[in-house]
RNA sequence: GGGGGGAUACCAGAGCGGUCAAAUGGGGCAGACUGUAAAUCUGUUGGCGAAGCCUUCGGAGGUUCGAAUCCUCCUCCCCCCA
């Protein structure tokens, strides 16, 4: 894996540059829909590349190991091959898992004992197999397994929580690199920090994740319930411990003002499901607003969706007809609705990558985060 | 012609003397969603308001301390027999 920094903002931590993989480059700051199970929610593969211009999306070990399962992954050749994707694929490692599905599992030493939510069957999930897993999968980018630590989380919990991630990230280094790639690709290892809300431990987990020299490096256990000024804090600080060479991924975050904050701190890497979850559920992210379009308020509104975007459905589809459409439960209004919110966040960090590059990603920043904070 | 069953809020439909401004669905309106157990979930849905008050259960009368609930008549709808 090779990272290059093209571009550093003067007036902020954000920087733009290339992540080079084996399935292919990735520029950064980006945006990474996420697709669970292999599949981005109601969106075909082809739109991801044509339209949206994705250039890498998520798989998740815990979901693609209970569904389809590793034989018939491997069988496939991988996650690659099964669906069709070529291009980048990073997979979260079941971390979050530990996190949302907590009422059916249970946390040791040697790893988290889930009774699947599929039929209740009991999987152990270790740092070793879950390296496994990832490695039959065939990501390029593989993250190590964690406890995504809940909030908020007492300063005992946290501590303790940390310390045992810690102690499997060691375990999963171990195992990545007693282990090989399936299919002749490079497969890169990301740290998580945890530490929840608490700095020292925040700094003491950057420092530890640090000392491994990791391709790159994740910061998790954000945006799990805990105010966003927190949010911004905890990341900041991260973002000032973990290497400047390396790129810096925040996992799960977020909206649209939440990515530009942080792009604005140095992160290079997002994933979140919320432009596909909301667009499914009728809420769209513009460069104007936020809009429900369910809202009684789009009935007789015939304009396009965004005249201003270069999304096919956002310019040959009405804001009234695509309220028609979620109104009546049709399927194709949650198509369009993840469509039009994965093209906007694409859109959304390649133009801060060209403010970064211009040199006037922080005053844009500013006024950005406001117009898409707005309620329409 | 004879016999029977009904009419409840936007719709469907419970309730069959007080705890009923009236269950439950649907529809409507609004909100939530941040490494996806989510094409999901929540709130609200007579009027004005903080408690509270006012007008509602086809229509008109009546019984009762009290009626959506009981009685009488009227209007309309459905079913069965001829």
């Amino acid at each position: 894996m090779k990272f290059i920094i093209s571009n550093t903002d003067s007036k902020s931590n954000a920087r733009c540059g290339e992540l080079h993989v084996d399935s292919g480059v990735i520029h950064t700051p980006i945006f990474m829909p996420v697709g669970t199970v292999g599949s981005v929610k109601g969106v075909h593969f082809r739109e991801l590349r044509e339209d949206i211009k994705a250039e890498i999306i998520l798989g998740n070990t815990y979901h693609l190991y209970l569904r389809p399962g590793m034989e018939v992954i491997q069988q496939a050749g991988g996650l690659h091959q099964f669906n069709g994707w070529t291009k980048p694929i990073l997979t979260d490692s079941g971390g979050f898992q530990v996190f949302s599905l907590n009422h059916r599992r249970k946390i040791t030493e040697n790893g988290v004992k889930f009774s699947s939510h599929i039929d209740g069957s009991v999987h152990e999930f270790t740092p070793e197999n879950v390296i496994d897993i990832q490695r039959i999968i065939g990501s390029d980018i593989m993250m190590a397994f964690d406890e995504c630590t809940p909030y908020p989380a007492t300063e005992e919990y946290a501590q303790t929580s940390m310390q045992r991630t810690h102690r499997w990230l060691a375990r999963c280094y171990n195992q990545w690199q007693e282990t090989i790639p399936l299919y002749g690709k490079y497969q890169s290892l990301f740290p998580i920090i945890q530490g929840s809300t608490y700095p020292h431990l925040r700094r003491q987990s950057a420092e530890f994740v640090a000392s491994f020299d990791f391709d790159g490096n994740a910061i998790g256990g954000v945006s799990v319930g805990e105010p966003t000024e927190l949010m911004y804090e905890i990341t900041e600080l991260c973002c000032n411990i973990l290497p400047k060479d390396k790129p810096r991924y925040l996992m799960g975050v977020g909206t649209p003002a939440n990515i530009l904050e942080c792009i604005g701190m140095g992160i290079d890497m997002f994933d979140c499901v919320m432009p596909t979850r909301n667009g499914r559920n009728a809420v769209l992210f513009t460069r104007n607003g936020i809009m429900n379009m369910r809202n009684e308020k789009w009935k007789h509104d015939f304009s396009p969706i965004d005249e201003e975007s270069n999304l096919y459905v956002d310019r040959e589809h009405s804001k009234a007809y695509l309220r028609h459409l979620f109104i009546n439960g049709e399927m194709l209004g949650s198509m369009i609705g993840s469509l039009h919110n994965l093209h906007f966040y694409l859109w959304l960090v390649k133009e801060a990558r060209k403010h970064i590059e211009e040199g006037d990603f922080a005053s844009w920043k500013n006024e950005m985060v406001k117009k898409v904070s707005t309620r329409l």
